[in-house]
DNA sequence: ATGGTGGATGTTCCA
């Protein structure tokens, strides 16, 4: 992305996400992001890597000297690398009592205020879309109910940034073909009224902020395709949501769908929102 | 209707 003209209030700050899909097998495609990105905040998801063995020469090689994350052995996990100081924050909960590190968040010390992040990566659900027959469908949708209930609950919320691999498309248009996705999972009517539920407690969707919802935006594309280009049976999983009060300061968003070309590449792709704050 | 690929792990689970 270019640099911002700087012409309205406050200062510029510029968010990305990535489901990384490994951080420790990944982490020297960190600076191909950040040179085509640039970005002052990364937020990552499926790190999967334990806390102790966390690499930190990496972020901190790329002018990240904060990090947060929250990691296991093997599964989930997100992590936080910033250019900008923050505080952590720990008042929301484990979400379904599961232990399994999929949200971070922190609260970036900017010049106008804080600006409070998290960093989500929500349940991918397994492969039926049946409850009884396939408990993490469960899980995903009990996991999406209460995230939606917490921030319902924090009325009033301003100056916050929801991002992350949320593993629900939404709209129509953030799927290759709306009506044969109907029954697969991440674009039931279960999952996508959730989400929508969610991120109308006191968000909007940054990255539609920029795409007109009649325009096909995808972040992913499975593995399982021999030419993913050429089929582009993509789904629009990775997101970014703010404030209404941040909805005003949106400067520009970008996909980076080269980074699916990669060498080695994860199945998503990052997403990088600008906003002025 | 099926299988396709990839990561971490360990004789399979998860995505």
């Amino acid at each position: 992305m270019a640099k911002a003209a700087g012409r309205s209030k406050g200062r510029s700050l510029r968010i990305a996400t990535w489901n990384i899909n490994s951080l420790r097998l990944r982490q020297g495609l960190l600076r191909g992001l950040v040179d085509a990105l640039e970005p002052d905040v990364l937020c990552l998801q499926e790190t999967k890597v334990p806390d102790e063995l966390f690499p930190h020469e990496a972020p901190a090689a790329l002018g990240f000297g904060h990090v947060a994350f929250r990691g296991m052995k093997g599964y989930n996990g997100v992590a936080i690398l910033s250019r900008i100081p923050f505080a952590r924050l720990d008042d929301a909960p484990d979400w379904c009592g599961k232990g399994d590190c999929r949200h971070v968040a922190v609260a970036l010390d900017l010049p106008g205020g804080p600006v409070e992040l998290h960093d989500f990566y929500v349940p991918a659900g397994g492969d039926v879309p049946d409850r009884e027959a396939n408990p993490k469908y469960g899980h995903k949708l009990d996991f999406v109910d209460e995230a939606r209930a917490w921030f319902a609950a924090r009325k009033g919320l301003s100056r916050a940034v929801l991002v992350g691999d949320l593993n629900i498309a939404p709209l129509e248009n953030d799927v290759w073909s709306h009506k044969q996705l109907l029954d697969v999972v991440s674009h039931t009517p279960p999952e996508t009224e959730r989400l929508t539920a969610w991120l109308d407690t006191g968000f909007v969707d940054a990255v539609r902020h920029f795409v007109p919802p009649d325009e096909k935006l995808y972040t992913w594309w499975s593995y399982r395709n021999r030419d993913w280009r050429l089929s582009d049976r993509g789904r629009r999983l990775d997101h970014v949501w703010v404030t209404p009060d941040l909805q005003g300061g949106l400067v520009r968003h970008a996909v980076l769908k080269d980074a699916r070309d990669w060498t080695q590449g994860s199945d998503h792709v990052p997403v990088c929102v600008e906003m002025r704050v």
